[in-house]
Parts: C-alpha cells; sequence; structure tokens
DNA sequence: TGGCATAGGTACTGAGCGGTAACATTTTGT
DNA sequence: ACAAAATGTTACCGCTCAGTACCTATGCCA
C-alpha cells in the first residue's frame, strides 16, 4: 500500500515533525493524483499521523495546498542554487544546465509536469487563495531567467525568459497529453536555438528571418 | 443562475434533443469549472433535464466526458474548415489564419485553454478511457499542422507541427497561470518566426544560427 | 515529580458524489 | 386514436468528502 510506504519512509527515521510529513505526504500525492482527487484523510494516513494533527497545523485543506505550492517554489529555488554551484560565474551554462535538466524530467514516466501549472488547471477560480501563490512562483521563474539571461549578455533578456517558459511549459503539457516521447531532445534543440538567437549585442549576429534567394514561390 | 440560464438558452428552442443539450451543458460546465468539480446533477439541471435521462443516453459519468471530448475535436474539425474556406487552396495563409485565431481566444479572460490538455491533467489515470481520446485528437491535430506544412511546401513539416503545438500549448497554460497579457502578440511573434524559419528548400534561405562576428566573448 | 503543550484515536456531522429503482407523464410514429 | 418509446419525478443506495468534538497518551521542561 502506497500510504503505508510513505508513512513508513518517512516514520523511519522519526525526528521529522508531523508538520514536516504532512508536507511531504501532500507534496507526493497532490502531485501524483491531483489537487481534487486527494482527500486530506488520505494525506493524514499516508504523512503516519491522523487528520487532527493536519488540521492544527494548517486551518484547511486550501491552506495545506497553499504550503506544497510555496514548497514547490523553494525546490526549484534549491535547483537554481545547484546550478549556480556547478557553473558558478556562468549564466549562460547555468541556463542550458537548467534547460537540459528540464529536457531530463520530461523523459521520466512519473513525471506530471508543472505542479504550479496542474494546480492552475485544477484550480480555475482566480479568487482561489492558491492562485496569487501560483503566479507569484511563476513570476520569479520568469524573472530568474530573465535576470541569468541578462547576466550572460543575451539580448531582451525578458523576452527571451518568456520564449523559454513558453517552451518548457508547452513541452510539460504535451507530456501529458500525447506522451514524452522524443520530446527532451526537441526541447533543448528548440531552447538551445532560442538562446542562440539571442546571444548577441556583444559581437554576435544573428538572423531569424527568412530571406528569399530566387523568387520562385510556386 | 447560471444553470438555469443555460436551460433557458437551450430550452427556449425546443427543437434541440435532451442528449445535445446534455453535451452542451456538459461541455460549457466541463470547460468552465473543470471535470471532477462538476457533477452529474449540475449537468443535467444545466441541461433543462434530470439524471436519469442522462443515464439513459451516457452509460457513466466518464462516457458523458469521453463525448465531451470527442464533440471538442469535431469543433477543432469545423474551425479548420473555416480557414480552408476563407484562404482556399493557402495552406500557408490557413495556418496563419489558425495563429491568428488562437492568440485570439487567448486575449479572452474566459478561455481556459486547450479542453484536451485540462483533462489530461486532470486525470493522471493513463488508463482512463478518455486518455484514448485526448490522444487520438492531440496527435490528429498535429497531423493536420503537418498536413498543411507540407501542402505549403515548407521544410520538416512535421517538426514545425510539433514546435507549433509546443508553442500553442505553452502559451495556453501559460495565460491560465499569470494571465494572457501580451501572450496574444508573442504567439503570434514567435509562430510567425518559426513558419518563415521553414520557408526555403523551394527558394528560401534560413538561418537561425548565430554567427559571429567578432571574436570577443568577453 | 509535576504541569502543560503537542500528538493520537475515535466518532461524528452535514453535504455531495455517482449511480439506480420504480413509477408517472409526455411525445412520437402509425 | 392508440401503443410504444422517450422523458420527467422522486426517492433512494453506499460511499467519500472537509471539518469538528472529545478524550487519551505522549513527550518536554521546570
Amino acid at each position: 500500500m502506497k500510504t503505508a510506504e510513505i508513512a513508513a519512509s518517512l516514520s523511519k527515521s522519526d525526528k521529522i515533525s508531523p508538520r514536516q510529513r504532512l508536507l511531504a505526504a501532500a507534496a507526493e500525492l497532490f502531485y501524483r493524483h491531483g489537487i481534487r482527487a486527494v482527500g486530506v484523510d488520505a494525506i493524514a494516513e499516508a504523512a503516519g499521523t491522523n487528520k487532527m494533527t493536519l488540521y492544527r497545523h494548517f486551518s484547511s485543506k486550501d491552506e495545506l495546498l497553499a504550503e506544497y505550492l510555496r514548497e514547490m517554489g523553494k525546490r526549484s529555488d534549491q535547483c537554481w542554487g545547484a546550478y549556480e554551484a556547478a557553473h558558478p560565474g556562468e549564466p549562460l551554462e547555468q541556463l542550458r544546465a537548467w534547460l537540459a535538466e528540464m529536457a531530463d524530467h520530461l523523459a521520466n514516466p512519473d513525471d506530471r509536469g508543472c505542479a504550479l501549472a496542474n494546480a492552475a488547471v485544477e484550480l480555475p477560480d482566480k479568487a482561489h487563495p492558491a492562485r496569487r501563490v501560483i503566479e507569484e512562483l511563476k513570476l520569479a521563474q520568469r524573472d530568474r531567467l530573465a535576470d541569468l539571461a541578462r547576466a550572460a549578455r543575451l539580448s531582451e533578456p525578458e523576452m527571451l525568459a518568456d520564449e523559454l517558459n513558453l517552451l518548457l511549459e508547452g513541452a510539460r503539457v504535451t507530456a501529458q497529453s500525447v506522451g514524452a516521447e522524443g520530446l527532451g531532445a526537441r526541447l533543448i534543440r528548440m531552447g538551445e536555438a532560442m538562446i542562440s538567437a539571442h546571444v548577441m549585442g556583444k559581437g554576435w549576429r544573428v538572423s531569424v528571418r527568412a530571406t528569399p534567394v530566387r523568387a520562385n514561390p510556386e
């Protein structure tokens, strides 16, 4: 039983607080099965505790959900820290490392895309408290990309950030609809092309426009 | 009351069968509020009928859902027909008309993105019967794009179709996460650039690579 | 050793879910 | 006009949901 497994893996090393166990269980279940598909009882059981303790730490399921999303944001921060540690002072390489890791995640059959985007799809109500968290984190991700592009002296860094975001988001949702076959490679190919198209202004010239060679449309 | 409105708008012109009213109501509610968020009672009431009649026409909620998705596929077919009617014999113009309309939909604040992609997000279980419908329709959409690109004598039509699909899917999900501000314009800009990049092989040359002008990386 | 905050256990509420049974009513084809 | 089919109505089943009341057990700190 999966719930038991989660509980076991968490309660073996016993110094973890119920709150953390609840957040870990919520992350696992929300991500894997969707938000509306997971009940609070299931989360409590998977965390090796009970519903009462859950409600002592989180005033409602919605607040637990918001905390889960914020946790995903922190996880993303850690990834960016890892890229920086791996390629210190090389923002372009950090960007490419990010692209490679995103492509890697796509290949994982258990991957369900972006937790934030999925939550946005599951919560159409714009007034839902979690929507603010989603928007904030998505914009932070965009800023992160733009800052890196800027640090790498790429042209139009905000534009490139948007382009890469669109590309990644599209790849993630496509992987869920029709599978991830060959998608990682295509993601990297297109992402690298986008980045390359912005390597300029410091001694590079790029042409992305089609230029007619012979006037021969038919 | 919204449900009453739907029912009224449907039952005024009374020649519509319960089945069609149910499908229309299901489409409206599933798309607007999500699949799991809508109960069969709500659908029946919105269709101006009752649950029993619903179950006389659809063996389960899942089958109604599958029919709803298939209906969305037909709607998409009609759109493509309209593009062909507007630009007969001009596949490139049909492609651009599609791109423009997709950008237009993005600007609509009531737009909730792709019904198929949303359904895929809401139904993580790969064995769910609706998943087959989703995959089929998404592949049909891809083939449609590829066929048009091929008819327009663009290079690597399948690749272009994938690229455009990724772009559109990304724009749609991004609109739901952080809003559609300026997204339509960016979608068209990027889409047109992608198309342009494939206008070749019949008298066009394209360069999408960055070329160093001066060896001056820093 | 006490006292107190935290955690666990059990049982509950009220509502909504998908789906069905049985019967009354209306529409339709002929 | 009549029979058959389709639709409407009401009540129900078993289940799950989010959230709460109440009480007990544990651990921590003085």
